[in-house]
DNA sequence: GTTAGCACTCTCACCACGCGAGTGCTAATT
DNA sequence: AATTAGCACTCGCGTGGTGAGAGTGCTAAC
């Protein structure tokens, strides 16, 4: 347990830092906060807290920057996450007011929103189901021996996939089989429609086994789409001004190994922000960053994860208040539209 | 026009530089290419070729290095480009089987493909109708009070949009609306529909303007959704291993303003492999870059363009002839499944 | 417990220096 | 007229030294 006044001053070296992006001295501390003591006294705290492990030097003649400990205890004790000022929370409800109809932009608009608020990589899930529901099936005549199937599932994700025809089907003939097949299995998981089982025309059984292999493809994923934005910004931060951080840091970023960046499997649980501080994160990759993690979730089993990343040099109110507002935000969403 | 001997020279310069990345010495490309003269030869030949522009020196003790001049010649003159092997060409038809079904893919994984084989970025727009058409449309029921709208195109793209409700409508009133809409509207283009101008119950006339909106939206973009694969290999090239050009390049390549850093629509005019390169690209950020550029089209006005966005210090031959490669298999897949 | 004072340490920018690479030129050769 | 050997010259780059500045830790006094 610090003292009361080593925790003001941890938070002091630690909003000065964020702000600065320098090691903050001893006189720093007293110019800029207006304390009445001395820079020698601040100097023999900092030698304590740098004792307990709460700030480090980078070297012996420069200031203190804080430790990924000395972050942890300012997340856990120091810093007060505010509401967003109502003024913003204005504008982003606007913006999602204007995307309502869109569902499948909703999760790229939160990304997009809180990369802009914040300067920072932010990943936003689009809601998915774990055991998903066909709401309807359709097929569109392309030409003579091509179909398209289209698959409307339960979040309203729409999946495609164009079927090869043995032989030639007007558009009403498919029509026909759409209505028969919904009729049978609209509203069912993967498992059930796999145990109705039912004899099928050719087509029909070709039709049934695609849509099966779209949709047990798509429950194999944890999450929805992801969406990534703002790394263009977040590459700006000194941290990451030597080309192999932000070549490391874009190589975990990149699709394939997102979910190795970013936990969102494990955000699922708690239905809490959580934050992962630097040396917190398994993936070396990651040492200089952290990430700020919310899951959400709707009705009917839709969910979806909301997270930031940034340097662990990260403005920490405010990403935990964005990512709590936005996870919100998601929630009411979803509440609206499939509650 | 330069001489047989200058040309092999600026040739072996152009190769040179582009395998190794260092200024080529005269002395270097004497022992590599085993010339029968000797490196005094090559410096007078190479102050020549710097006298006329094709080369130059980064300073006074170093090697030349190709201008733009010098690579405009060598793509013009000079290369070959000769077709992929049998075995690449092979690999990749068959990827592209693998994912025949998926129409959506194709343009994703044309990009993906050619960022693999060459390691520069890829940028692949997907096939776009200029005068798009209705395919289908579906309603499909949320919940009572929503509604979900999807539009199939005539490229088999597919589009969607919640709509609200004013009461409550079960899917099957949903599904007679939308089959009284098809019979109406399946196979119109925008002008047509808006041209009909019908009576409508006041739901379908929201369909309807949802609809449209949605076509216009789409038929305002001048290409389809274009991928961007392998920015993070081109990243590795030296020439972007300072941060500031890194980030100069992201910029451009972010979606926003991907068309400002390829003139997707110049290349729809001639049906060939194009080049642009270095100072040749209006845009300042992409003066260290070339692209190379092919349109490809299909039957029913489909089009779309395929590029490769690299250093100057790019394999031309290579990108030349994948990118035609890639074009004529896009080509090939439109005709076969919308021909 | 606080503070003034001071020596100490470390970084960073700057500069001089020498080496190596590669050229351009000249004069000799074919 | 073209080629070539020889050589002086230029320039970038890595190295090491130096001095200024920043910030600390420690000590002794308050």
């Amino acid at each position: 347990m610090l003292t009361e006044r080593r925790e003001q001053l941890l938070r002091f070296i630690v909003d000065e830092y964020v702000r600065s992006a320098q090691p903050v001295a001893s006189s720093a501390v007293v110019q800029r906060y207006g304390l009445p003591v001395s820079s020698a006294t601040i100097r023999n705290e900092m030698a304590r807290l740098e004792d307990e492990g709460y700030i480090v030097q980078p070297h012996t003649s420069a200031g203190r920057v804080p430790s990924d400990k000395g972050y942890r205890y300012y997340v856990e004790a120091l810093m007060r996450p505010q509401e967003p000022p109502a003024a913003v929370q204005q504008t982003i409800r606007h913006q999602f007011h204007q995307a309502a109809g869109e569902t499948d932009q909703w999760a790229h608009l939160a990304a997009a929103v809180l990369a802009a608020r914040l300067s920072y990589v932010s990943v936003v899930t689009a809601p998915h189901a774990a055991q998903t529901r066909l709401r309807s099936l359709q097929l569109v005549s392309v030409h003579d021996f091509v179909a398209l199937l289209v698959l409307v599932l339960q979040e309203t994700l729409v999946l495609q996939q164009t079927l090869t025809l043995d032989h030639p089907l007007s558009q009403a003939e498919l029509a026909a089989v759409a209505a028969h097949l919904n009729s049978l299995y609209a509203g069912r998981t993967v498992d059930e429609i796999r145990a109705m089982q039912m004899e099928h025309l050719s087509f029909e059984a070709q039709t049934v086994h695609a849509a099966l292999d779209l949709m047990e493809s798509e429950e194999a994923e944890s999450f929805g789409e992801a969406y990534l934005e703002g790394l263009r910004d977040m590459l700006l931060e000194p941290e990451f001004a030597q080309g192999d951080r932000m070549l490391a840091l874009m190589d975990l970023l990149g699709r394939s190994n997102l979910d190795k960046a970013i936990p969102l499997a494990r955000a699922a649980g708690d239905r809490q922000v959580t934050a992962i501080i630097g040396s917190e994160h398994p993936q070396d990759a990651m040492q200089q960053c952290s990430v700020v993690i919310s899951p959400y979730g709707g009705p009917s089993g839709l969910r979806g994860a909301i997270s930031v990343v940034g340097p662990t040099r990260m403005h920490y109110s405010r990403a935990v208040s964005m990512v709590r507002y936005m996870s919100g935000i998601m929630e009411e969403l979803l509440d609206a539209y499939f509650g």
